[in-house]
RNA sequence: GGGGGAAUGCCCGAGCGGUUAAUGGGGACGGGCUGUAAACCCGUUGGCUUUGCCUACGUAGGUUCGAAUCCUACUUCCCCCA
């Protein structure tokens, strides 16, 4: 990670900038700063309410990342304050204010993972409780005075509810407010969020200008979509490759990604030419991503690791073989009887069934195989003093052994 | 302050006194097929050692032979008027 700083010249290129970018407000600002020729303080907004981040997060974060190899400070905001209010472009409820402890363990597990990505010895991080902790009640008047609903209703998650009839808090309006005086606080010069900040971003020049100082640069970047191939990728939705799955996870994850969005990829999360891309999926969509498959496991694994997922993948899925790791338990004693062990019981205990009922239904559905025999009867039985592999449908493997009586 | 609506299974959403664990999507899972945990097709989707039993339609009561469906109170949410 440790790569030399300020060897490339921070005005390089305003296109190396723009990368990937769907929106710069404005460019002339932007071209303005650069020209000053001095480091500019690139800020970004961390929520601490959750910590796991994934492979849409390193979109943002892949941009910081070349900000930062061009010379540029990252700041992190650690919205301690915001977290309570929520960002209303999702869901909307005044959230319970974490505890400081909270705020500062997510953080770390937020660094923890960004390292992966970003040079974190060179980022400077606020938490914006520092400031909005110390401000009254008149002090935030004073900042909602600074926007009108009218405006605030521009921004469309706000104008969607409103008119689906859903509730918005008063309390909500606040939030683009406080991000924004975030930027005044840190003087930024740029500020990165995905398209749905754009609107947060906004109100910080806004804020900015207000307070007699150069506005930030807005540069949003697109929403990474997610397995599901519509929806943004996020977490609650379960269609996210966490940056710290496992090898085997992330591979699998991002085999089942549709075709379509292959390019998409390619282009958000892999340093792969667009054009070097576009042909590999044109000449074997199969073998493309593949190859997108591995570069993932391999920008938080290593090649190696990439490599074995490859290969490991191969094996299971074609060949029907065995993955390297495979769970080992032994079932209690108490569980045995002369006949051995109920293979619905078996199926509960290892967690490979959430019920006795889902474990019949996977039986029936010819789904359970023990030694690489499918089970048809639901009665069948594991026998005690022996050892055997248990699976279910392809991916879910399981040895157990049954102690003898 | 006044008036009107709504709360259903993981999610969305039908049902509006009488087959029925409760139509239909989505998701998830299983099977088939394959170029992959893509696409496509089929199936499953409350619990329980399951020819049956139990628990379910915001909460608590009530009416009824019988309620998710009717009544009352409560809780939460939304809309309109002021």
């Amino acid at each position: 990670m440790g790569r030399p700083r300020h060897t490339l010249p921070m005005t390089r290129s305003i296109d190396e900038l723009l990368t990937n970018t769907v929106a710069c407000n404005t460019r002339e600002d932007l071209e303005r700063k650069l020209k000053a020729g001095r480091p500019l303080r690139v800020k970004l907004g961390v929520d601490p309410s959750s910590a796991d981040l994934h492979i849409g997060h390193s979109v943002v974060l892949r941009h910081m990342r070349r900000l930062q190899d061009l010379g540029h400070q990252a700041v992190f905001i650690i919205g301690q304050a915001t977290a309570m209010v929520g960002d209303p472009s999702g869901k909307n409820a005044m959230r319970p204010q974490l505890t400081r402890e909270d705020v500062a363990a997510n953080a770390q597990t937020y660094f923890d993972q960004a390292r992966l990505i970003l040079d974190m010895d060179a980022v400077e991080v606020v938490y914006n409780s520092s400031w909005f902790d110390e401000m009254g009640f008149m002090d935030a008047i004073r900042l909602g005075g600074l926007m009108t609903v009218a405006r605030m209703m521009e921004r469309d998650t706000f104008e969607k509810r409103y008119k689906a009839g859903e509730a918005i808090g008063i309390h909500e309006f606040f939030y683009p407010l406080m991000q924004g005086r975030d930027s005044v606080e840190v003087k930024a010069d740029i500020e990165l969020g995905g398209t749905d900040q754009t609107f947060n971003l906004l109100v910080g020049r806004d804020l900015m200008r207000e307070a007699g100082l150069e506005p930030q640069v807005c540069l949003t970047l697109p929403l990474l979509r997610g397995l599901d191939g519509t929806q943004k990728m996020s977490k609650s939705l379960g269609n996210a490759i966490g940056l710290t799955d496992p090898p085997r996870d992330m591979f699998g994850k991002a085999m089942s990604l549709p075709d379509e969005l292959m390019e998409e990829w390619y282009k958000l999360v892999t340093d792969v030419p667009a054009a070097d891309a576009a042909a590999a999926i044109a000449a074997s969509p199969r073998d493309a991503k593949v190859d997108l498959a591995r570069r993932i496991v391999a920008t938080y694994h290593g090649d190696e690791a990439g490599a074995s997922a490859v290969e490991e993948f191969e094996r299971i899925f074609r060949q029907k073989g065995l993955p390297d790791e495979i769970p080992e338990s032994e079932l209690p004693g108490d569980m045995v009887d002369d006949d051995g062990v109920w293979i619905i019981r078996v199926l509960t205990h290892l967690g490979m069934a959430a019920s006795a009922s889902a474990a019949r239904r996977l039986v029936k559905e010819g789904g359970v195989r023990v030694d690489g025999e499918r089970v048809n009867d639901e009665q069948a039985r594991v026998a005690p003093g022996t050892e055997s592999l248990v699976q279910v449908g392809k991916r879910r493997f399981h040895r157990v052994t049954v102690p003898a009586r």
